[in-house]
DNA sequence: TATGAATGAGGATTCATTCAT
DNA sequence: TATGAATGAATCCTCATTCAT
């Protein structure tokens, strides 16, 4: 992959994240990656395809972080770690998170093959505590990961992490 | 208002919901509501303003909600109440809190106007039950409540939404 | 049909005809229409429905000239007007010719939809004459018309149009 | 000249002819004929440039053709020969056949420089025949091979060569 | 109030061509 | 000789918006 291509990438990823794929232009990511509008559609084709690509560099990314989780034997240590995801977003990572979310809410692209694999490791915990409806615990789990991911990307520093993540530690015991 | 004046509010309705604002011509809506594309300008201004009525009759809406909610003056049965509200949105209330919820994610628009009058509610429901970290408790609630709407308005009936809720009563004690 | 409409195809016919279908963009077309570009697409949805769009004029014309020449009953002198079609080819209808014929040779569109109906005529009037191989009969007339039109179409008044046809008259009998 | 460019000028010849000159993107061949697409433009400077060497190529070929024609003596011999010539196009030529006839309705290229050496065989050969008006005579024979090559080239196998060019020469006498 | 023809700026995409290697 | 990354002008087309009726 060349600088130019992965200009093209960053900035397209930040414009996405910024202000939803529908509403940048690929004139304006060619002129903040300082090239030509046409390379974007030689790499990638079209403005679909640039996403495309942005999205599975995404999910590399997240399947290391899963190889990682997967390794916790403990499954109450894995559910806590699962839960806490959320709060331990990197700023590097924060607009792939954004464009996952804000994408999500366009019926036409990629809606949730982003949380699958995390859902099947919550599950496999789940069992392994003997939980009775497995299913709805993990969807249970699951909306309160969207709801702390919600607001960790879209208040960014207006919130307190540190202190929210010690709040809900207090609460949350995976096995009551 | 018109007929076609609430056929237009409609149908732009559905689809910036399903579709995203941007991604929406008013061409396709003027027809979708049967009439024609001037009329849209001729009441709305412009595609923002057509937005911003669908918005105010929403928060016109939620306006009656948020009545009733205040009237209740247990401080438990407040906090129970607002976390439960995802669980109570109507069929006919999926589009708007879809739109709010997809609108979120581009900074361009309203940011968080529409959950403003709940955060209110309930710190002053938090605040009556003693709470320390009021504003931080508030957080977590609003959090938990955007992770159960995300699930509603996006998974709609593939989750039990009477089981989720049940689920998160047996776990869920605002004062613990 | 507004005047602009018939602006538009008054123009992509005389310039389809000259340069070619692909040779001639739609910003060139509205500007000689003196119209925006965008209303050559709100009429005609793309390029292609342009074409279409004088294609069908151009068949509706013919439609009546056919008509015209199945009411002669005489089957030689059928032949003979049929033969003799492209020598009666008025100026107006030169930039249509045109393009039917150019087109002819881009197998993409219209083949040779145009020329099926002389043809049914043709055969039905060598039938009338008892000649054994009608099939192949009509081929070779409806080559020579290929060939004048070719050449009327082409050399335009760099040639004799009724000098040619009198040296045709002379040579060409269609019952020997 | 190297195989990489016999390729590039093959492959360009098979498109011109089958889709027409500007519907092929220099791209398109590229890719088809194997060689990068830097290559056509080394060679060739520019589309037009690769468009002119295969019509060289071909014109090469037709003058060996044209060597073989003014061997013969016998004017009416001739004449025959050169009427037949459509239905002795060998399939390896038709590509280019195809080429000149779609280049020929568009006037920015070379229009009946093809053509020309085949008149002036037909025209010394009805000298000959004392014919009152050699001009005209002659264009009406390079109608009728107009005609015969449009039927030809765009009809294939739909129409049977052998049994048409019988027909015609139970027809035609060029002394009559 | 309502229509729908018309606009023009801008959007995605294509394509001939250049150039460093 | 050959590659393929890169360009930028041009092309087809979309869309919010205006305006005469």
């Amino acid at each position: 992959m060349t600088e130019k291509q992965k200009a093209i990438l960053n900035v397209a990823l930040q414009l996405f994240a910024e202000r939803g794929f529908n509403a940048v232009p690929t004139s304006l990511i060619a002129k903040e990656a300082g090239v030509s509008e046409g390379l974007i559609f030689r790499h990638f084709q079209n403005k679909v395809g640039l996403l495309d690509a942005i999205m599975q560099l995404g999910m590399d990314n997240i399947a290391e972080q899963m190889d990682e989780l997967s390794k916790i034997e403990n499954p109450e240590e894995l559910i806590q770690q699962i839960m806490e995801m959320p709060f331990h977003i990197s700023e590097t990572e924060f607009p792939f998170w954004r464009l996952v979310y804000s994408l999500k809410w366009q019926t036409a692209y990629y809606n949730d093959e982003m949380s699958k694999p995390i859902k099947i490791l919550l599950i496999k915990a789940l069992a392994a505590l003997k939980y009775n409806d497995v299913e709805m615990e993990a969807n249970l789990i699951m909306s309160y990961i969207d709801g702390f991911a919600t607001t960790i990307l879209l208040k960014g520093n207006q919130v307190n992490k540190q202190q929210l993540l010690a709040t809900l530690k207090k609460k949350y015991n995976p096995t009551n």
